[in-house]
DNA sequence: GCAAGTTCATTTTTT
DNA sequence: ATGAACTTGC
């Protein structure tokens, strides 16, 4: 029996073959399964909720249930429609898939939301009056445009900030209200009132005329495509008819919104109509003549909600059996990842939230290695630790790539990251300052962005005088007003430049950037055929497009001939860019710009992970979500990091870090270290920081302190020190949380030292030691750790590491060219 | 219109 | 402490 498959029409499938039974062929789906998991594999019905505690096997799960259904003949791939939080988790998925069944299952839509919702969005584009090639904003982009909105109205004196219009925008989109609505409900009396919907009403035109979307439009469009136009609607009814999703747990409302409309069953007079247009429906209806609802399967664990702050809606899970009446639940209590020691103390940790159902966490694998604690007098101490412990983890043979540091902030990189760079620790930081947003990488997007779509008019802007070609804001207002009297768009008013009265070298300038454009959007043009046939051949290249406008407006120049230094880094930025179109020309045959720019705007920040990578992952406690490591360093556990400070007082605020830390602990598998920091620097200033109330909850005997709160405020002399503790004070023994004001002063003296010795790695000049040669017998001298012999050097040029035998603080390595260190 | 100097806010998490 | 944003002088 073979499938034949049609990915995008899986139209008289039902005459193709009887469905198999699905004991037979499915077996090997569902061997190795417990009970639970297999119960969620095999289930048939409208609904079905996954309760799946982390580390669970829901991926598992998920997986086998997506091949089972293929595989027993239930449904062809093209029928299925899986949402995965990110994209790396899509593309996991889909591996996994098709190694369960061995073979391609081209046709599923495995992805993320905003995928799904560009792809059909891009698709029925037309229906909302819109450019399929329409342009996606993000935060930034959206930013930039609500400032120059607040400016206008003069809004800003009355306390509108940009990023307090877009929270409340957004938040408002998540909920599917729009600009029109909100006005109709809003009590336009009130002054701040009336000028935030204006600010919204504006905010909104904008992007309409640009034909451009933010993020939140991706979902709130299609849920609006689906309810204006049934008829379009029931295209993607009739398509999908499993629909599952992961992560349930953090949609939002438009999000409940847009799978409520997919899983709508489609009325009898819209198949009619279909029928009538030549799509095939027979063998989908049931006796009413209506193509039934989609089955809908959806997984999640309300203690790993993170997201309420971007709208997710806790209820969505929680309501779930009231909204899909006749669901059936099954609960995944089984853990496969961790040791019976990290689940009990993450057990014990949720155990503080209130209205939970109850639920706990168990592993058959045995109790494991105790966590491991550390209190560091300052943030690069604990950074001290952690690196330190990490090359003993790594000594007794784990792996760099299976090690992560999760922080609450990305703030918190700084002091890890100065400390893993002194120790040739090799680590990747993920998320955090993402490459597409660096300035010059913004630039030349928004070339392209600008070929994509003409009507993109903050990317026009962005261009317009980068590199500098002497076109001032003078001259764009013009430009822009210009537009606005004659009804044109932005570029063509550029066309019109000799109508605005400038300078003929302005004119000049203007001209010369429209030409540049306009060769770019025809090289991106097809071939006869190509438009024939509806494909892009023929079409340049997207990297072939980015070397022309790089070159043809002078920008790579520019920053080649540069006398800023930093402008050689920002032009190998641009290079890797070049790099990556070609990767993906490579990668993605036939696709084309607009498919580009699209997957660059959709990449989340777990989507940079490498698996490959010999590197220790660093990440926020947000990012870490879906994955786990064999070893976890939860770091920066104090009052006001964790919780939060901005957590206090939103409500429900307290218990959603609690879910985050919770979190954090079950992405372990074998060993889990917590630490922080007595003193803490924010805006430049050290602060005392406080243990978070959330270790309080940790049974005690889970716990092994290498050094307490308590020692770390009171230094006394007979616990264990720090590995490269300062010299120990006297003093009375200190409480959990105590202050000490020479432990303050001290640090402050500490860190500031270090500080000026160490600017900012990126940005300022790092120390150099340059040609310093070291060699096995050498005594050196490092400003923290004290004297010290070298056993061994290795690696090459600027990357030469000392391996180091120190008298005080026992082994360690160190990058030569950067390490505080002179020769005796 | 541009470069250098000064002020100022910034830090919650992200598709 | 740092980087963005604004002001001043050429």
């Amino acid at each position: 029996m073979t499938l034949i498959l049609d990915p995008d029409d899986p139209a008289g499938w039902r005459e193709a073959d009887a469905p198999a039974s699905s004991g037979a062929s499915g077996s090997h789906l569902t061997d190795g399964l417990n009970p639970q998991q297999r119960e969620a594999v095999e289930y048939r019905g409208p609904a079905l909720l996954i309760v799946a505690g982390a580390g669970s096997g829901k991926t598992r799960v998920l997986t086998h249930r997506i091949a089972h259904l293929i595989e027993t003949r239930e449904a062809w791939p093209s029928q299925i429609l899986a949402i995965t939080f990110t994209n790396k988790a899509a593309a996991e998925m889909r591996e996994r898939v098709q190694a369960l069944l061995g073979e391609g299952a081209s046709g599923m839509w495995i992805s993320t939301f905003h995928s799904a919702c560009v792809r059909i969005l891009r698709r029925e584009a037309e229906s909302l009056g819109m450019s399929s090639t329409f342009t996606i904003y993000d935060s930034a982009d959206t930013r930039t445009m609500l400032k120059r909105i607040i400016k206008e109205l003069d809004a800003d004196t009355m306390g509108f900030t940009p990023a307090g219009a877009q929270a409340k925008i957004s938040k408002l989109k998540n909920e599917l209200s729009d600009a029109d609505t909100y006005a109709r409900n809003a009590n336009l009396n009130d002054p701040q009132e009336a000028v935030f919907c204006e600010i919204f009403r504006q905010y909104s035109r904008r992007l309409r005329d640009q034909h451009a979307l933010d993020f939140d439009d991706l979902i709130a469009e299609t849920v609006y495509l689906f309810r204006a136009f049934p008829k379009v609607a029931a295209l993607y009814q009739r398509r999908f008819r499993h629909i599952l999703v992961d992560e349930y747990q953090d949609t939002n409302h438009a999000q409940y919104a847009l799978i409520r409309e997919l899983t709508r069953p489609v009325e009898r007079e819209v198949v009619d109509e279909l029928d009538a247009h030549g799509i095939l429906v027979r063998g989908l209806t049931d006796d009413h003549g209506e193509i039934p609802g989609a089955s809908l399967t959806v997984v999640g664990d309300s203690d790993q909600s993170i997201y309420a702050f971007r709208g997710a809606d806790i209820r969505n899970i929680v309501e779930f059996e009231r909204d899909f009446p006749g669901a059936k639940v099954v609960l995944l209590e089984q853990n496969y990842r961790s040791t019976q020691n990290i689940l009990s103390a993450a057990n014990a940790v949720i155990q503080n939230n209130f209205d939970r159902k109850d639920k706990k966490l168990w592993t058959a694998d045995g109790d494991g290695e105790k966590i491991v604690g550390y209190t560091g007098y300052t943030a690069h101490d604990e950074a001290q630790f952690i690196a330190d412990e990490i090359e003993a983890l790594h000594r007794a043979g784990v792996a760099y790539r299976d090690i992560a540091v999760f922080y609450r902030t990305n703030a918190q990189t700084r002091a890890l990251e100065e400390i893993f760079v002194r120790s040739a620790l090799p680590y990747r930081v993920v998320g955090g300052t993402k490459f597409y947003e660096r300035a010059e990488i913004k630039d030349a997007m928004a070339y392209l962005a600008a070929v994509a779509n003409p009507l993109d008019e903050l990317a026009l802007r962005r261009i317009l005088n980068t590199p500098k070609r002497g076109i001032g804001p003078a001259t764009e207002t013009a430009i822009a007003q210009f537009a606005e009297q004659n009804e044109i768009s932005f570029r063509q008013a550029m066309r019109s430049a000799a109508e605005l009265g400038l300078g003929p070298k302005v004119r000049g300038a203007i001209g010369g950037l429209a030409d540049v454009l306009d060769q770019a959007a025809a090289m991106l043009v097809p071939s006869q055929r190509g438009l024939d046939e509806g494909t892009n051949e023929g079409a340049a290249k997207v990297s072939d497009v980015l070397v022309y406008l790089l070159e043809a407006s002078g920008l790579i120049a520019a920053l080649r001939n540069s006398r800023d230094p930093q402008d050689e880094t920002r032009a190998e930025n641009v290079e890797e860019l070049v790099a990556q179109t070609r990767d993906f020309d490579r990668e993605n045959p036939g696709a084309t710009l607009v498919d580009f720019l699209t997957q660059v705007s959709l990449v989340a920040a777990a989507d940079e992970l490498d698996d490959a990578s010999g590197t220790v992952s660093l990440m926020t406690l947000h990012t870490a979500k879906g994955l786990e490591y064999h070893a976890v360093f939860l770091t920066g556990l104090e009052e006001g990091l964790l919780p939060h400070q901005m957590s206090a007082t939103e409500p429900g605020g307290p218990a959603e870090e609690r879910r985050l830390f919770y979190v954090g602990i079950t992405r372990a598998r074998k060993r889990l270290y917590l630490s922080l920091a007595m003193s803490r620097a924010q805006f430049g200033e050290v602060a005392v920081a406080m243990p978070s109330r959330y270790l309080q909850e940790i049974p005690e005997h889970l716990v092994d302190w290498k050094q307490s709160p308590g020692m770390a405020t009171s230094r006394g002399g007979t616990q264990p020190r720090a590995l490269n503790a300062r010299r120990p004070g006297s003093g009375p023994g200190g409480a959990w949380g105590t202050r000490d004001r020479d432990l303050e002063r001290f640090s402050v003296t500490r860190s500031a030292a270090t500080k000026t010795e160490w600017a900012n790695k990126v940005t300022a000049n790092v120390r150099d030691n340059g040609d310093l040669t070291l060699d096995s017998g050498d005594r050196i001298r490092h400003a923290d750790f004290g004297e010290g012999t070298v056993n061994q050097v290795t690696g090459e040029g600027s990357k030469r590491i000392a391996h180091v035998a120190f008298d005080r603080v026992g082994a360690k390595k160190l990058l030569i060219k950067i390490a505080p260190i002179e020769k005796l």
